[in-house]
DNA sequence: TGTACATCAGTGAACGCGCGTTCACTGATGTAC
DNA sequence: TGTACATCAGTGAACGCGCGTTCACTGATGTAC
């Protein structure tokens, strides 16, 4: 047990991730993040200042892997649906909390700069696919996957490949 | 302060709504609801054993709130949308906690007949506004709607009338 | 119309718990000379 | 190559807090006769 853990602001991120994803954020508590790191109860609150701070820090990388995953531009709606569904299936801790600002130090810099530049990523990606009455496009491809992600998310779906199923879905309404 | 209140079970439950709209249910706990009635802490517990208990009557107004919204169907999936859209605004506390499972008696009886009266209706009103690929159609519907009501619940969907904000979007998609 | 009794609805004290946060501290590491 | 010092990373005890829940109780209401 080395005095300098290493990499404890990793860890703590990690293991927040994990538990977020599997017992939602209510349950996520500094103290048993520090358990599981096999380090003091106060460790984690240096690394972040407050419980807050560990939250906005996972939104921050939320946004920055949403931009990530939406950089090259599928050039079709429906992909970028794909895309949309599969970021929030790979990544559910991020996604859950980025849509909980009531979380989160909303108003920090850091966020604020992530967030528009995975927004700016969206507005692209969808201009490229479909240029023209960009906005309601923009809309309702948003809500589509969206509103999918969120209904598998919360056990509505069965256990179809997500992807899959969302192709069959989006094919009904977007007739690319 | 008569020691019977009259109808403490409806005053906790209303209240409870109140909070988790305004913020969220984290927020909520049965000693600030008491207090609020003007009741001792103990008081809401009488009423619904527990906390969850508490929950699991939101939950299961709301799919019977959520039924009753649907049940003289429209003929039209994009009405039908704008039902399911009006209901989670309307109610945004039940619809919020209905979608926690998580947070309540999943497994109640009373939670499983409620629920599976409103996809009845659900399914019903899908079959009479689109015949054929039922499941695709409905799924997308409900996509489409969920996820549209869940990015303005979010703040992502600035201050437009969000009937009619819907209605353009799913005349988008849905050329009924 | 009165009386006895059962049940219902709410009280208030007490419990144990886990949490976030603060704070003086200490051990480990990095840097300047 | 060594030494002094600053900074970084983590410790552990302590704090106050609000919470959910239990429990013996009591006041109010309903019911049977």
């Amino acid at each position: 047990m080395a005095y300098h853990h290493g990499d404890l602001r990793r860890v703590v991120l990690d293991t927040a991730q994990r538990v977020i994803a599997e017992s939602g954020p209510a349950a996520l508590n500094l103290r048993d993040l520090a358990r599981r790191a096999g380090v003091s109860h106060a460790a984690p609150a240096y690394h972040f200042g407050d419980k807050a701070g560990l939250l906005t820090a996972i939104a921050v990388e939320g946004y920055e892997l949403l931009a990530d995953a939406l950089a090259e531009a599928p050039g079709d709606l429906r992909e970028l649906g794909v895309r949309y569904v599969r970021f929030a299936l790979d990544h559910p801790a991020h996604f859950e909390i980025m849509f909980r600002p009531d979380l989160y130090h909303r108003d920090a810099a850091e966020v604020i700069a992530a967030r528009d530049r995975a927004g700016r990523r969206l507005r692209a990606a969808v201009r490229t696919a479909r240029p023209g009455k960009p906005d309601l496009a923009r809309l309702a491809a948003w809500s589509l996957a969206h509103g999918f992600t969120m209904l598998w998310r919360t056990g509505n779906l069965g256990d179809a490949d997500p992807a899959e199923l969302f192709r069959a879905v989006a094919g009904q309404t977007f007739t690319t």
